[in-house]
DNA sequence: CACAATGACCAAT
DNA sequence: ATTGGTCATTGTG
């Protein structure tokens, strides 16, 4: 394969929430840590940090500062339990199949507090009997909150989360 | 290429 | 609680 290294900027950093996160292991967490990962073209992926001990830190290139302080910005609406969200361009999803880019986009047309199930989502992202795809497709979601796939959920139940139930649900209960 | 295997599903037993 | 039906992606040869 001719893969051209694209340099990947990674950071941790922390963000305030109004609302508590309490993990399943009884950690309750009033700044919440985050690791980003930044190319040139924009964010590659946004996780939350579940463990103990987080470093906080890392570095930018000098082009990378605004995009990092605006999604700093909106991440601490959204903990805040308010609305806020950048731009579809603000990610660089590359090297991510087709499907898994549909879905995604179904995903922010699901309005703040709202939910949908695996199967509607599939078919607003075109495969109505795609609902287990569906399901793939959030697991595979890179960037938590901004393309949320925490208002994805089951027709009988919440569903299921990549990295952890206890964070869906904080996420919903920070929407309602 | 052609498969088999894998899933954050779903509706009906 | 189990099952048979679905679909797109990913890994293997």
């Amino acid at each position: 394969m001719s893969t051209k290294q694209i340099p990947l900027h990674t950071i941790t950093f922390k963000i305030k929430t109004s609302q508590p996160l309490r993990f399943d292991d009884g950690r309750v967490l009033k700044e919440v840590p985050f690791e980003a990962d930044f190319t040139d073209k924009g964010l590659a992926r946004l996780a939350l940090l579940r463990q103990k001990e987080v470093p906080i830190g890392g570095t930018l290139p000098a082009q990378l500062k605004k995009p990092f302080a605006e999604l700093k910005s909106v991440l601490s609406k959204r903990l805040s339990e308010k609305k806020a969200d950048v731009a579809w361009s603000f990610f660089d999803l590359e090297k991510a199949a087709d499907f898994h880019v549909r879905v995604w986009k179904a995903m922010r047309e699901i309005p703040f507090g709202k939910t949908e199930t695996y199967g509607e989502t599939a078919e607003s992202a075109g495969s109505p009997m795609a609902f287990r795809a569906c399901g793939q497709a959030c697991g595979a979601n890179r960037i938590l909150i901004l393309i949320p796939c925490h208002r994805v959920v089951g027709s009988s139940g919440i569903g299921g989360f990549g990295c952890g139930l206890d964070i869906k649900r904080w996420l919903l209960a920070l929407e309602t």
